[in-house]
DNA sequence: GTCTATAAGAAGATAGAC
DNA sequence: GTCTATCTTCTTATAGAC
């Protein structure tokens, strides 16, 4: 694949994730994502067959965003509750764009699982690789019931995000922060 | 408005509302619904003249379930902690359609609220009335946080509900529920 | 009220010129 | 690689017969 080539790649890949992001990937069209970049719909149809194969290239995309991060906080963040804190800590940094969009994880997968199980079952991975991490990071933490903490935080951040979302509320969205750091301080 | 008339609009609220709640509100049609009750497009649509009718009628359908709903457990449960046990009770009851298709109300408001702002808000009316009802409960207990209260309680439910959705998983469901009952008896 | 027929537009996807 | 043109299918919506 040639240098250029690459770059219309990625510029496709980016646009429609923000896109799919803010209106959702069934309300997505080719038209929107060509649009956005100036090109044409025969020519993203160049580059992807088809609406999936863009799907595809976005989770992987976003996987590839995940990885790095936790293996940055990994690297940062030697104390595992210290690791547990940062991610909360991504509720406060990202909190203008949950509030206006949700999170992106959870509402791909909400609107994936209602009737495009197989799309579903890749962008479920986004929620694998946090889960995964956390139950490591509560493993080390000497705890017995890691699966399920993890499980619990992350189902924490959800609803936190959602209702905020629903009542685009910051200060709903903070409230929650501070009771889940103080789960998280008492686990 | 004839007997038989009001027979078919209900009928058509009824599947319309259930095919909305699997689906999606943007991945059913016109004609899903009327197939779903073995009418026509063109019957339908004698209907509703629009597919925000549709919604319309379905949001008002399920905000007098809801209110039903409280209403009843008001009369039944004079205790204040018994009504909130009540609400969460509603978890265990609807466990598998739960984690199927996820929270009625959340994934609606989740897919609204990316593109259809205007339809979200009357949707936003079902949060609306749990909110407020849970928020009179908390008041009831003399709880000075009864607001931000009635907020953790929605959003530790919906939580729960959403990753259960993901990962088709109903340990996880139950898991939460417990947690959530526990945290009910520490209030 | 319920039907058939049809319009009008959007969407995903393909073919072929440049 | 990028474009224009076209196809097909789906969807909302309307018109008019019965």
């Amino acid at each position: 694949m040639t240098r250029k080539g690459q770059i219309s790649r990625e510029r496709i890949i980016e646009a429609a994730n923000r896109l799919i992001y803010i209106k959702g990937f069934n309300q997505t069209s080719f038209a929107d994502v060509a649009n956005e970049i100036g090109i044409t719909k025969g020519n993203l149809h160049y580059h992807f067959k088809s609406k999936d194969e863009v799907l595809d290239a976005i989770v992987e995309y976003r996987l590839q965003g995940i990885r790095m991060l936790l293996s940055d906080w990994d690297n940062e963040f030697p104390d595992a509750k210290d690791r547990l804190h940062r991610f909360v800590q991504m509720l406060v940094n990202e909190e203008q764009e949950l509030i206006r969009y949700g999170c992106p994880m959870g509402s791909l997968n909400v609107e994936l699982g209602k009737t495009q199980l197989t799309q579903r079952d890749r962008s479920r991975e986004m929620f694998d690789m946090f889960t995964n991490w956390l139950d490591n990071t509560f493993k080390q933490l000497g705890n017995k019931d890691h699966r399920k903490l993890s499980q619990h935080l992350l189902a924490m951040a959800q609803g936190a995000v959602l209702m905020s979302y629903v009542y685009s509320d910051a200060d709903l969205l903070r409230n929650e922060i501070t009771l889940i750091r103080k789960w998280i301080d008492d686990v």
